[in-house]
DNA sequence: CGCACCTATATTGTCTACAATCTGAACGGC
DNA sequence: GCCGTTCAGATTGTAGACAATATAGGTGCG
C-alpha cells in the first residue's frame, strides 16, 4: 500500500529518484511532520550532493509537503485540523469539476472500466478488508481526475496535493466505518457520469468530500478530548 | 501596468530576484511563448550563476509557466485555444470555492473596503478607461482570493495560475467591450458576499469566470478565421 | 540581575568545474 | 538515393568549494 507509483511519472535524474523517495518518507512519517530536513544530513543518507537535495526540497515545496524560509531551512508540513479542513475545502472544488468534466469527457468504455473497478470494490468491502479505503479510494479518484482531460486540474491534482491528502490519510490513519456508505457515494458518482449529466456528478462529488471531511473533523475533535 | 508585485512576496536571495525578473519577462512576452530557455544564456543575461536560474526555472515550471524535459531544457508555456480554456475551468472552481469562503470569512470592513474599490472602479469605467480590466479586475479577484482566508487556496490561486492568467491576457489582449458587464458581476458578486449568502457567492462568481471565458473564446475563434 | 551586543559555529545560498546526456550532421552501407 | 550509425559539439545534470546569512551562547555594560 501507499507505495503508489503514478502510471507516467518515471524518474530519470537523481534529482527525480531522491524527490520520490523523500516524498515516500514524508507521506510515510519516516520523516516525521514538522521535522528539520537539513540539505547536507540528507545528501549524506541518500549519497547524493546537496544540488540534487536541494532540487527536491525545491518540488516538495511545489506539492505544499514542506515549507521553506530564506537562508533558514525547510520542514516537513505540519498536521493540523485547520490545514486538513482547507485542504479538503479545495479538494471539494477541484474535484467537482473533476467529475462535471469527466462526465463530459470519459469515454464510454473508460466509464465501464470504472464500473468494474467498483464491483471489485464491493467484494472486497463485502469481505470486510479495511483495504479499500486507502488504496481503493484513492484509486476511485484518480480515474475520476484522469477522465477529467483537463491537463491543468490533473496536474494540481497530482502533483500539488494528492500527496498532501495522502499524507493526512496514512499518518492520522483514516479508515474505518466510513467504508460502506463511501462505496456508495462513488456509485452516485460514477451513475451520474454514466448519464452525462454534468452538474449532478460535480454536486455528488462535492457531497461525497464534505461528507469525508466532517468524518475526519469528527474523528479529530474527539482524538483531542483524549 | 502588469508591474503586480505582490504584497506579501519579498524577494531576499538571488534565485528570488531571478525568478520574478524572469517571471514578468515572460509574463509580458519579452521571452516569447514557446521559445527555450537556455541555461547559459539567461545566466549572463541576469547576471547570475547557472545555479541560481535552474533555481528560478523549477519554481516557474511550478507555476506553470514553463514546461521542462529531463536533460533537454525548459520552454516557455505555449498558448493555445485549449490551454485557455482549461485554464479557465480550474479557475471557475477554485476562485468559485474562495468567493464562497469569502462570504463566509471576510470581515465587514474589508467587505467595506472592497466596496470603495468598487466604486473607484465605476468612475474609471463611466470615464471609459479600459485601464479597469487589466489591473482593476486582477485586484478584485486578488482581493477575493485572500478574503478566502484559505491558505491552501490562496498558495494555489497566487502562486499557481495567477500569473499564467495575466500571460494570456497581457499577450492576447484581453480588453475591451465586456468591461461594463463585468464590472456589474463584480458588484453582485460582491453584494451577495455582503449578504452572507455563500452559495450565491460562489455560483456568481463561477458564472462570471464562465462568460469571460466564453468572451476570450469568442475572440479568439475570430482571430483564426483571419 | 537583565538586556544588548558581539562572536563563533552551523546552515543555507551561490559559484565554478566536471560528468552525463541529447542533438545534429557527416559518413558509410544497403 | 535512403536509412542507420557514429562522432563532435553543445546543453543539462551533478558535485564540491566558497560566500553570506541566521542562530546560540557568552560577555560586558547599565
Amino acid at each position: 500500500m501507499s507505495n503508489i507509483t503514478l502510471p507516467f511519472e518515471q524518474p530519470v535524474t537523481s534529482a527525480d529518484k531522491t524527490f520520490i523517495a523523500l516524498r515516500k518518507d514524508i507521506v510515510e512519517g519516516n520523516l516525521a511532520a514538522g521535522s528539520k530536513l537539513s540539505e547536507a544530513e540528507l545528501s549524506t543518507k541518500y549519497s547524493v550532493s546537496r544540488a540534487v537535495v536541494r532540487e527536491a526540497i525545491n518540488r516538495l515545496e511545489s506539492s505544499h509537503l514542506v515549507e521553506r524560509k530564506a537562508n533558514v531551512g525547510a520542514r516537513v508540513a505540519t498536521l493540523t485540523v485547520e490545514g486538513l479542513i482547507e485542504l479538503y475545502q479545495v479538494r471539494e472544488s477541484l474535484e467537482g469539476m473533476a467529475a462535471r468534466l469527466a462526465a463530459k469527457n470519459m469515454t464510454d468504455s473508460e466509464i465501464n472500466d470504472l464500473k468494474k473497478l467498483l464491483n471489485k470494490h464491493f467484494d472486497k468491502v463485502k469481505d470486510g478488508q479495511s483495504y479499500y479505503q486507502e488504496a481503493g479510494d484513492l484509486d476511485f479518484h484518480y480515474r475520476i481526475i484522469l477522465g477529467s482531460k483537463n491537463n491543468h486540474l490533473i496536474n494540481m491534482l497530482i502533483n500539488g496535493i494528492y500527496h498532501l491528502v495522502r499524507m493526512y490519510r496514512v499518518q492520522l490513519g483514516m479508515t474505518g466505518p466510513r467504508v460502506t456508505t463511501a462505496f456508495d457515494e462513488h456509485k452516485h458518482v460514477l451513475q451520474a457520469i454514466s448519464n452525462r449529466d454534468e452538474e449532478l456528478a460535480e454536486m455528488l462529488m462535492r457531497r461525497h468530500i464534505l461528507y469525508s471531511k466532517n468524518n475526519i473533523e469528527q474523528k479529530l475533535i474527539s482524538m483531542q478530548s483524549n
